[in-house]
DNA sequence: GTGAAAGCGCTAACAA
DNA sequence: TTGTTAGCGCTTTCAC
């Protein structure tokens, strides 16, 4: 049979509550008392049971992770960075993605409910933020990952969409580029027509505001990219730059410039997103956004590490800066 | 106050037994009782406390799941399959990752000892496994997903390594290829190990043994295949083809051969490992070993479910059939 | 400083 | 079919 309290206590001589405290340090304890009641942890291998602490102490020690999924590369940097955080505070982390509809979702939910978290810690929300601000009290600190403005009042960090974007703009105009082409995002999908957003916001403050005959939707996917590169020559659109939502897309641009023989960068500068891994690999080598990603999610954690203890977290979205990587696609090498 | 099974009973003019049976299936209930308490349970919205089931129940409905880490694509890609598997068991999932060395691994350990887990899934154990043997029981199923022989009797999936680099050598073999140039892992890294081993033994059997002059030891990084190709131009090596352990070393490598005016496929092919989203970016689209990982990670996860169901898995390591993708990198397109 | 006792919220024998 | 009674293993008053 399991080794529990009672057992020490017996075989040490004193209490159950005697062992409790020497084991949490409530109390004071007599230093001999507590050294024998030590030792005798040690001689059994006691370690005491997380259900029956969580049971009698209304803290389970464990935080809910809500995140899309895990197959996105961005979100698996994130989540990283959660893991670390949480693991180094002492938290336990059960993770849900909730790319499988609703259920997902419901699944969550009903883990929550059955109070089965001290904490919520909410990659990219989007549509579900309403129903986690529901689920949300006093008691159940939330904190979320994301770039959409309405936090409904629960803490955020960022996630660099929207000054990565603009970042991506002030590169390509400091170099003098006057025409991008834009390959957007999926409708409906908020990190990329938060990239977007920006950077045609900025493009427009510096009074070249882009057309929307420059401006393509795609899927994240590098086909997006040749389409997109191949929809404008097709057209007749001038373009001297271009802006990818994401680095996958930027490699599809890149590719289908070699196709077309339009050199990169003298001809046409592209800038991709993410900067995840393989953005050094393409040919030219590509000019990427960089988000600081796994420092992202770590933020997040030790924020509901803060809120857990009670305390507290900062009203305004915390944004951590990230840098722009400038490779071959935008500058001549040598 | 949160709403306990004590306010359903009272509402409902039952005892809390007949609530718990009604809730969970369990002997024999009145019809009509039982639809008063679900309709006492809807109204006051009463969902069980998680923590209160698991210690009366002496099971909590959670697994621990241990990773390497995140980061490494096609350990996100299991993990999802996992998270996927899991969810849809009904079981919740403890994450923990072993990036930052022993630590980890102890506050992992730290979890199962103080029965926080139903039943532990572990991937790429490697030189856990004794560690985790050891804290396995009867009562706490476990299944790795691993390539190494040694489970110590513990059930495992095979993540496909031995038979993708079998695949790759046939595939060169057929087309004709005779030289090829190995492009593999860091020491110490089973999966690049096995990869490999099980390329140059199948170059072996087929009469054309690799010599050791042909293998270069890599990092996982493009920067690695980029090497080891310029190293082997400067040594002098002749070779027709180059397996890469995995696609960023194969973008490096097809970089490289690139760089030097060595056309691909038809001068040298180029075969990767993985798959994993870029390998149709590179120029020319890469011929890569396809491995279903979400596949292997749900088949892990169901075994899993099975096992602490109280059901009986397979003595024999599991594995999933992989494919070859072939591409440009081998094949001359048309 | 330490022990006894009363929970935490639920499940499971055992009676009735 | 249902209620009563013990736990599950720990923490936490409240006395002493």
């Amino acid at each position: 049979m399991r080794v529990t309290i009672a057992h020490v206590a017996l075989r040490a001589g004193v209490s159950k509550a005697t062992v409790s405290r020497v084991l949490n340090g409530k109390g004071e304890t007599d230093a001999a008392t507590a050294a024998r009641v030590r030792r005798v942890v040690k001689e059994l291998g006691y370690v005491p049971s997380a259900r029956a602490v969580s049971l009698a102490k209304g803290r389970t020690g464990v935080v809910g992770v809500l995140a899309p999924n895990l197959t996105r590369p961005w979100i698996a940097q994130v989540m990283q960075g959660v893991v670390d955080a949480m693991a180094s505070s002492g938290h336990g982390l059960m993770l849900f993605t909730r790319n499988v509809g609703d259920d997902s979702f419901q699944r969550f939910a009903g883990h929550v409910n059955a109070n089965a978290f001290d904490g919520l810690l909410v990659i990219e929300p989007e549509e579900t933020v309403p129903a986690v601000a529901k689920m949300v009290s006093a008691a159940l600190p939330v904190v979320l990952i994301s770039d959409r403005e309405a936090g409904m009042g629960m803490p955020v960090v960022a996630t660099g969409n929207r000054p990565g974007g603009r970042q991506a703009a002030e590169h390509l105009l400091a170099l003098g580029r006057r025409r991008p082409l834009v390959v957007g995002g999926p409708d409906g999908y908020d990190c990329a027509a938060e990239r977007v957003g920006s950077f045609t916001a900025a493009f427009a403050e510096a009074g070249f505001p882009v057309p929307a005959h420059a401006f393509f939707p795609g899927d994240y996917s590098g086909e997006s990219g040749r389409v997109a590169v191949s929809s404008a020559v097709a057209d007749g659109t001038e373009f001297d730059a271009v802006f990818a939502h994401n680095d996958l897309s930027a490699s599809g641009v890149l590719q289908m410039l070699g196709h077309l023989g339009r050199p990169v960068p003298v001809d046409v500068a592209v800038v991709g997103f993410d900067d995840a891994g393989h953005a050094a690999l393409t040919a030219p080598p590509l000019t990427a956004v960089h988000r600081p990603l796994r420092e992202i999610g770590a933020e997040a954690a030790r924020m509901l590490a803060v809120a857990l203890a009670g305390g507290a977290v900062p009203d305004e979205p915390v944004e951590i800066a990230n840098d722009l990587v400038v490779r071959n696609s935008t500058i001549v090498p040598g």
